[in-house]
DNA sequence: AATTAGCACTCTTGCCACGAGACTGCTAGC
DNA sequence: GCTAGCAGTCTCGTGGCAAGAGTGCTAATT
């Protein structure tokens, strides 16, 4: 079904005044502003078709009309106008990224910030879960007496926080040095979820490095485990207050209970994989316990691998258009990032902007 | 300045009342539940002195009286009941802390939760900075050809998020295990920042190890720098919406950029040392940038050693009895945890339980 | 001197009515 | 197919009004 050139152009009008005022739009707003070659009369009628086809609503029978879900999604398809980041936003970005950054929580964190600050919305960002990571190497060291750290080395990072406990008593360090190696070579190229699962592997091991193994295998199935949550990441949870659709205070605690419950994001966060997610709840929705909104999110990669997801959480009347240049922008500034996570020594030059003056 | 007997009962009844209620309290109202003997006029009296005194204010002239945060100071002080854990919240509290937690977040996490869970209050949990810890050993793990993991075990736990680019080549492991005798020969019994701080000590340090200290050295700063924050964490943010006291709008906005900047909790939670703070925001605290609240905070420990602060954030009219008791029973839960946090193994029996019926 | 009964006064809250203003829908004419 | 014009509808802010709750004060009582 093709919308005629002047019905899509008072979607537009309706969706962009909209993002701008929150307040209905009428036949005359639209004259004056979109369509001043024809009479706020014509522009009525067009109204009253698009209101039938979906694409609008009016809150009561004497108010302008205000955009659909639908309306969104088409204007965000077709309509949306595309921009830049203006110099002001990329110096935000910039001096979020350009510099050192050591750990990809990190990076995670600034990725929040940034998009926060320069969007004006409630920011969310995580890390994908590691159970289909590939283990490159596994690394045991005694602490103390009954306590050794487990460093699983895997291509998009480092399962670190895995202290485990283990009565080693006076088994020497070199002992642990051999078992890494041994262990190492048994899970080599195997993913994360892989290794946990395969019981084949049990058979494959020495007697020596039984216990040592097992407790390998304890860290392994927690990180293969979908109960272990991924890392997220909320920021500038309270700018939701800021959207005048959630100055109902129900609204408003139904969009903060979402967000207090950031765990119950990533399903709805890890749907789909596209480099770009548009998500716009319908009114249906509604009752699978989303409230009314809208969420934006891009996926991250890190020197060439992909490792999360980050995006804006608001109302359905965002300002697509900036939202989607930001996390464009941001994207690529966090994939030339100097040297990724692993840097702590190198020194670099400034991204490459994309400036608009 | 001493109360009499029955101004003392007035206040308790006030502030009661107000806690339950969250409306201002009549001289009827007392007279029918506190004070029989003697009739509302006696009491209409007492109540224009308490409020002369401080104690009490009127919202407008017509209207019963709420008490101001003197009052509650001197009902936390001198008249609020002392109460036990009900035996639902003791099932709740055990339910988290009686089973293994391997990691100090976790406990974090969990104590946020259960807070939250039995006050319906917005919880905070923070863990110390480490700078004051005591260095037990360095353990330096060589991942790969240009990463190695610096792992720090000071007696208050591990800080082992570290991975640090170092550019060692084809250096072999065996270096690095001597290289980690040899700098925890240096620092250890330093706190962290004492190591970090003590130029002294990089004089001591042979040139064959001198990279490696240099990354070591940078890592403990980090530490013990007052801009690492601690980790802290916050949960049920949206409880916060369900005080009327929040009911307006703006002090829901208030209050929530609070929590939203939570890093900038850290000093004020940090403030005073007791085993128990209570922190009641006065009115004109208010131009300091805090929001009328506040804020009861326990200290923890594991094994003895103190880790950290936990505790509720809400209005100033909250059930600061069962906030007490509930944040004292929790530090006496994680105290007994199961080996701590370094329990990866073995199993437990309950945690002596203070029940009631 | 402390307490009390009684009453006038004050302030809030909910309700209703009213008018202004903003738009629309529809009809009739171009 | 477009438009001018107008009647009709709905919102929103305002003001008045009555009911209700609670106080402060005074005068009487113990």
């Amino acid at each position: 079904m093709k919308l005629s050139e002047r019905k899509e152009k008072i979607i537009e009008a309706v969706v962009d005044t909209y993002i701008k005022e929150c307040t209905p739009i009428s036949s005359g707003d639209i004259q004056k502003s979109y369509l001043q070659d024809v009479s706020s009369a014509t522009i009525r009628n067009e109204l009253a078709v698009l209101e039938d086809m979906g694409y609008l609503v009016q809150p009561h029978t004497s108010s302008g009309r205000i955009p659909t879900a639908e309306a969104y999604r088409h204007y965000v398809e077709k309509l949306m106008p595309k921009r830049k980041l203006t110099k002001d936003e990329l110096k935000i970005v910039n001096k979020y990224f350009n510099r050192k950054i050591t750990e990809l929580d990190e990076i995670l964190k600034a990725t929040a910030k940034v998009i926060t600050q320069i969007t004006n919305l409630t920011s969310v960002a995580y890390i994908k879960n590691a159970k289909e990571a590939f283990i490159e190497s596994v690394k045991i060291v005694k602490l103390s007496a009954n306590q050794a750290l487990f460093v699983v080395v895997t291509n998009i990072g480092v399962i670190k926080d895995a202290v485990a406990h283990i009565e080693s008593g006076d088994i020497g360090e070199e002992y642990f040095v051999r078992a890494s190696e041994f262990i190492t070579s048994v899970l080599r190229g195997k993913s994360v979820f892989e290794a946990a699962t395969n019981m084949a592997l049990y058979e494959a091991v020495l007697a020596e490095y039984q216990f040592i193994f097992d407790a390998t295998m304890h860290i392994l199935k927690s990180h293969a485990n979908e109960a272990v949550l991924p890392d997220i990441v909320l920021e500038g949870s309270a700018r939701i207050l800021e959207q005048p659709e959630y100055a109902n205070l129900n609204k408003a605690k139904a969009m903060l209970e979402l967000l207090d419950a950031k765990e119950e994001l990533v399903p709805v966060l890890a749907g789909s994989d596209m480099s770009l997610n548009i998500l716009i709840s319908k009114d249906d929705e509604l009752k699978e316990g989303l409230p009314e909104c809208a969420i934006v999110t891009a996926n991250y990669s890190v020197g060439g691998k992909s490792i999360g997801k980050a995006g804006v959480i608001g109302p359905i009347r965002m300002d697509y258009s900036k939202v989607i240049s930001v996390l464009d922008y941001i994207s690529k500034a966090i994939n030339l990032m100097p040297n990724s996570e692993r840097t702590n020594e190198s020194d670099s030059e400034d991204i490459i902007g994309e400036v608009i003056d």
